[in-house]
RNA sequence: GCCGGCUUAGCUCAGUGGUAGAGCAGCGGUUUUGUAAACCGUUGGUCGGGAGUUCAAAUCUCUCAGCCGGCACCA
């Protein structure tokens, strides 16, 4: 008879089989009706489930992750009911826990509409409100699949032919309706509270372009009205971050209709982009690194021996010139600064080269996947290519780890998480090639000391790679930078040195960027920082306010003085009230806000407000100026206060 | 590229077949102002492009483009 032993460790001994429900209740009337479903050693099962021997035992409730994902995996069955009964002819396929929510694929003969979705949203409450229970039961395999395709059910019969022999088939249902699924799932549906339809959108059959393209619903749901107000609200606020709108509101750049994909930089926007660019330059030089420039433009010929035209052919800018030559605009830097490597006989003794360069490429993306500056056609990387012998790889590898790790700490990101990918299906090199890349790779990781997660097949079609992924301030991920080792390239594009014994040898060619793309980089800087970039990356740094046109010319002396010294400051002498443009520098995330009225003239003074509305005093000029070159000399670490 | 939605003044948006609107911005004045919006007046639109239906189209249909949300792709 069953001794189950609770999480505190305490034990409970029943005299014959006992469901989930039964030991739930005898602990508690409370918890069993906060019961969603039970662990049984360790594994989530139905509060139904039976349990007949002792046992590890847990209840699962919605403060548990566990309980929220059932909480979503029922809501999506919830859906897929309501579908089914206001459109019977639709047919089931998935419908998995998605971050925050769900969703689930239907085949249909017409896309729902917005309309649809607010009537099958009506209707899954409705079976909500019915508290259905929800059953389960096991099936054969072949039955199983009769049964769905019986329903007319095919994509389920499929995907029930597709699962392993010995794995069990089990089928829930609730009401009329009956799904093949894994489980465990609610009780009853009157567990399901908290649900919001969000979108439809097309995906195809099993992710793959070649198949048919189903209806996909998503929604969202938690265990109450409050914490599904609280996301929402989580979303609208994700949204004011979104660096199109701000990009619009502090007039950074703009895109339009004749060059999709493509950056128009306004001035503002444009100094930003620099800031970047000088701060990298910067710190490249210490490392080591020259910086190169290679033509936009080269021969079709020379990407074809770089097996570029092969891979990404259809994705490359072609232009064909009068006299009848076939060129191709550069969608990446590798091939161009392969060339000035080998314009010249190099040595042994010259590697490490390290080349770098703001290479501005063109890539002709699909133009769903276009999407503000985030995925562009036409974008600037931080490239850099560094020719090693193969002894080398780790000691530079390491290197470049560090510095990526550094470099993203003067933006403060702090939490920063490597992925190793390997060997892609598509690629170029025989597998002796790869097996040495992704040793060396490996082994400089660890040199350097990095964990790092797997990223199957993901690397590029020339070499594995390190991929630097960062963590913004709403917890999102972005991957950035990246390493990659290169055994391919330099020899398929004729790169070579010459060792201490005078002998010809192919360098490997480490391929590493830190921002990425620029673009993009900047982006999601403006995203972090919800447009407040911090001052030395601001576009204007501080703003001196007269307050009647008394001051105007202190505002100007003052500015004046201040933009001799470097730093970006601009003067407002409109004839509006200090409120007035208080409000609208702070709405363009100016740091500082220097207002100086009759008494500060008299002092030579200023009084200093930040963008957050804090009071910073009055001080001088010189002490302003000192202050924030601190501040703009420790980038993102460090902030003046007055 | 695929599915759906959207496109009206510089910006944000009303306007469901019958003479194109509002707020903000801009411009001209008044006001000389103390830390997130002073007041008055006023300019501004081939309603994304093209074609069609209709006596009549911002509005209905087709088509192209761009954007938005997903999917697929991402060197």
């Amino acid at each position: 008879m069953p001794v189950v032993t609770l999480p505190d460790g305490s034990q409970r001994r029943f005299d014959h089989p006992v469901t989930v429900d039964e030991v739930a209740a005898a602990i508690g009337p409370g918890l069993r009706k906060a019961a969603l479903a039970g662990r049984v050693n360790g594994k989530l099962v139905d509060t139904s489930h039976v349990i007949a021997d002792d046992a590890a035992f847990a209840v699962v409730t919605d403060r548990d992750p566990e309980g929220l994902d059932i909480i979503r995996h029922s809501t999506a069955h919830l859906l897929a009911q309501a579908v089914k009964e206001l459109f019977p002819d639709a047919q089931v396929t998935i419908g998995p826990v998605i971050e925050d929510g769900f969703y689930y694929d239907f085949a249909y003969q017409r896309p729902f509409t917005p309309e649809d979705l607010a009537a099958i949203e009506a209707k899954m409450a409705e079976l909500a409100r019915a508290d259905q229970k929800v059953t389960r039961r096991v099936m054969a395999r072949d039955e199983a699949v009769k049964y769905f395709k019986g329903l007319g059910e095919f994509y389920k019969a499929e995907i029930i032919a597709a699962i392993p022999g010995k794995e069990e088939i089990s089928l829930y249902g609730q009401g009329n309706w009956v799904d093949l699924c894994r489980g465990p799932h609610v009780p009853s549906t009157g567990k399901l509270k908290a649900f919001k339809l969000t979108k439809v959108a097309g995906a195809y059959w099993r992710g793959d372009s070649r198949n048919q393209m189903l209806q996909r619903i998503y929604g969202t749901a938690w265990p109450d009205k409050q914490q599904l107000e609280e996301h929402l609200k989580r979303l609208e606020e994700a949204e004011k971050r979104d660096h199109r709108r701000i990009g619009k509101d502090l007039d950074l750049f703009h895109l339009q209709e004749e060059a999709p994909g493509a950056v128009f930089w306004h001035p503002r926007g444009w100094t930003v982009f620099q800031s970047l660019i000088g701060y990298m330059r910067e710190r490249q030089a210490a490392a080591g690194y020259e910086e190169v420039s290679a033509p936009e433009l080269m021969d079709a010929e020379l990407w074809r021996q770089s097996g570029h035209m092969e891979k990404f052919g259809e994705n490359m800018y072609l232009t064909k010139t009068p006299d009848e030559r076939l060129y191709a605009i550069k969608p990446m830097n590798c091939p161009g600064h392969v060339q000035i490597f080998k314009h010249g006989l190099r040595s042994y003794r010259e590697l490490p080269v390290r080349f770098a360069e703001f290479g501005k490429v063109h890539r002709y993306e699909p133009s769903g996947a276009l999407h503000g500056l985030m995925r562009v056609r036409a974008f600037t990387q931080d490239d850099g290519h560094v020719f090693v012998t193969e002894d080398q790889i780790t000691s530079e590898s390491v290197a470049i780890t560090r510095l990526i790790l550094d470099i993203y700490r003067d933006f403060g990101f702090e939490d920063v998480r490597i992925k190793y990918a390997d060997r892609p299906p598509k690629r170029v090199g025989n597998d002796a090639i790869w097996d040495r890349a992704e040793a060396a790779l490996k082994a400089a990781s660890s040199a350097a000391g990095i964990e790092y997660t797997l990223n199957k097949g993901e690397g590029a079609f020339y070499g594995p790679k390190l991929e630097f992924v960062l963590r913004d301030a709403i917890g999102r991920d972005w991957q950035c930078g990246t390493l990659q080792v290169d055994l391919n390239m330099p020899e398929r594009l004729g790169a070579y040195y010459i060792d201490e014994h005078s002998a010809k040898r192919t360098p490997v060619m480490l391929h590493r960027a830190m921002f990425g793309s620029l673009e993009r980089f900047l982006a999601i800087l403006l995203e972090h920082h919800a447009g407040k970039l911090p001052a030395w990356l601001s576009p204007v740094q501080a703003v001196v306010i007269g307050i009647t046109e008394r001051q105007d010319e202190y505002v100007l002396r003052v500015t004046e003085t201040l933009k001799n010294q470097g730093l970006r400051v601009e003067s407002d002498l409109r004839n509006e009230k200090v409120g007035f443009k208080i409000r609208e520098h702070t709405l363009r995330r100016v740091p500082y806000l220097l207002v100086a009225g009759d008494k500060e003239v008299a002092a030579n003074l200023l009084s200093v407000r930040t963008r957050s509305g804090k009071d910073l005093g009055t001080t001088s000029p010189e002490t302003f100026a000192q202050g924030l070159r601190v501040e703009l000399n420790s980038r993102g670490r460090k902030v003046w206060e007055g």
